[in-house]
RNA sequence: GGUCCCAUCGUCUAGUGGUUAGGACACUGGGUUCUCAUCCCAGCAACAGGGGUUCGACUCCCCUUGGGAUCACCA
């Protein structure tokens, strides 16, 4: 092998979106590229014309970036090379490795019925026709497969074989004159310079097929690397979209941070040896490796996912986590200034999974709980400390601190416990079932919104 | 059915012949002046089965079982 600059590729089809299986895949390729100071190309195989979704290729485009996935140009479009596929196909006829395919639809579904029938694999190339007509636009060309045994090296899987029966004849140009996958990507990895071929695990089947295709074009093959399956939640199936997998751009939508995806999908299937569980990017460009990667297939998580994004949201900075949150306010956040929630971001941050909570988490700061809101989190007997508590706080400046005292001497003199009279007071204020530590809670809330919110609460309550 | 791949706690995994089989998520219990969360402590929980090889197998080999993929003019 010599030593050309790595190159990797990520080549989806453009149908619809991209879920964290494709992801991943896209992941790795560029963590290999990028780790060798190499290139990551964005390949669209959009050779299936009647599959092809308009929307696809941007929104492709959109969920790598988000990730920062970014490939080293735009996007290569199968679409625009047809030229180039004709030619190689030209060639592979020339050499008498390729033919005009004459049978029809039906011929096809009958062979393969019979196949099926003697509980035999189905080989074109068994019924391969000793004379064809020479290839015409608007006629498909097969591949005339050389039989025999393959092993091969995969850079996941390790030492691999397959005998005579996984080589066949395959479509090379369909009768629309687009490529078939078998065929495109085999020429667009050669040109295009493709090291490392990192696809997952569906093709391996076929590699025997590719294999005998390289040595037909006499074109060098480069490294292959199969990536197991991310499965679904439940069940062992590979994760799919019929199966409601999801949209990447959904955990956008949802506020998970890219840089937690990135680290969650890159321990999904991969691991570096140590007990490390959360991977900074740089981190992943160092370590990674295609040999470390897992040759199982690993069930997709969405409680490990929630753990590993709610613990970037932690060690984020205040000030950067503060930009991420905008779209994610409660509706009535928006009258209040910059300050302000910025102290409630900071009381709730520990707590959030993902951004998406912050709306349950913090309503209460930004909007006058209702009644019912506010019976909801008192018990009636119990509630009889508000008029006291209003009292002490009248005179307080409402720093942290200052609360903190007088709430701590109420306790003594009521002779209460806190489980008594902090939950009292947290009803009285929030009208939520959960809210952020109560000192801070009350400091951040203010003097007048907290003063008129026990009244109101006391008054409810009759006392 | 043919071909091919895979197999450690519920989940993600460490382990490369000798370990009390480790960590993390989840779950359970406890602690941190209320709730929820964080943090800390503790607990629960795995080598699919059977044969070999070996002084010794989770580790190597074979078989079985189980799971998955693929056999398209889809990728």
């Amino acid at each position: 092998m010599t030593d050309k600059p790595v190159r990797t590729r990520f080549a989806p089809s453009p149908t619809g979106y991209l879920h964290v299986g494709g992801i991943r895949t896209a992941l790795f390729a560029w963590l290999v590229a990028k780790q060798a100071g190499g290139q990551f190309i964005l390949r669209i195989e959009d050779t299936d014309r009647s599959r092809h979704v308009e929307e696809s290729e941007q929104h492709i485009i959109d969920s790598l970036n988000w990730l920062g996935l970014k490939p080293h140009k735009g996007p290569v479009r199968q679409s625009e090379r047809l030229e180039i596929y004709k030619e190689w196909a030209q060639k592979l006829v020339d050499s008498g490795r390729a033919y005009a395919d004459v049978s029809s639809p039906e011929d096809l579904n009958r062979l393969r019925d019979s196949a099926k029938g003697a509980h035999k694999p189905f080989l074109f190339r068994e019924h391969r026709p000793s004379e064809t007509p020479p290839w015409e636009p608007g006629m498909p060309l097969r591949f005339k497969s050389e039989p025999k045994n393959y092993s091969w090296q995969d850079e996941v899987m390790g030492e691999l074989h397959a005998g005579p029966e996984s080589v066949d004849d395959f479509i090379l140009i369909k009768s629309d004159s687009f490529p078939t996958y078998n065929f495109a990507h085999i020429i667009d990895d050669h040109l295009m310079g493709i090291t490392h071929v990192i696809r997952s695990q569906e093709f391996l089947p076929s590699v025997p097929k590719f294999l005998n295709l390289y040595e037909a074009l006499e074109i060098e093959r480069p490294k292959l690397a199969t990536l197991p399956y991310v499965l679904g939640p439940d069940g062992n199936k590979k994760l799919s979209k019929r199966d409601g997998a999801k949209d990447i751009l959904d955990y956008k939508k949802e506020g998970y941070l890219p840089e937690a995806l990135i680290s969650f999908l890159a321990t999904l299937g991969w691991n570096d040896g140590t007990e490390q569980e959360i991977y900074a990017i740089d981190e992943l460009i160092k370590k990674f490796s295609l040999a470390r990667v897992q040759r199982s297939g690993a069930r997709f998580d969405d409680k490990r996912l929630e753990w590993v994004d709610g613990h970037f949201i932690r060690e984020m900075p205040l000030d950067e986590l503060y930009k991420l949150a905008e779209p994610f306010w409660p509706d009535q956040a928006k009258e209040s200034d910059e300050r302000f929630r910025k102290d409630v971001l900071g009381l709730v941050q520990e707590r959030l999974k993902f951004l998406a909570e912050l709306r349950d988490l913090t309503w209460f700061f930004f909007r006058d709980p209702t009644d019912e809101e506010i019976l909801g989190q008192l018990a009636k007997a119990e509630s009889v400390h508000l008029s006291t508590v209003i009292e002490s706080l009248q005179q307080s400046d409402f720093s942290y601190d200052d609360i903190k005292d007088r709430l701590n001497d109420l306790l003594q003199s009521l002779n209460t416990k806190p489980a008594v009279l902090f939950s009292e007071i947290r009803g009285a204020t929030t009208g939520a079932k959960i809210s952020p530590e109560l000192f801070s809670s009350l400091s951040v809330l203010g003097k007048d919104k907290v003063l008129a919110r026990l009244q109101r609460a006391s008054k409810l309550l009759g006392t």
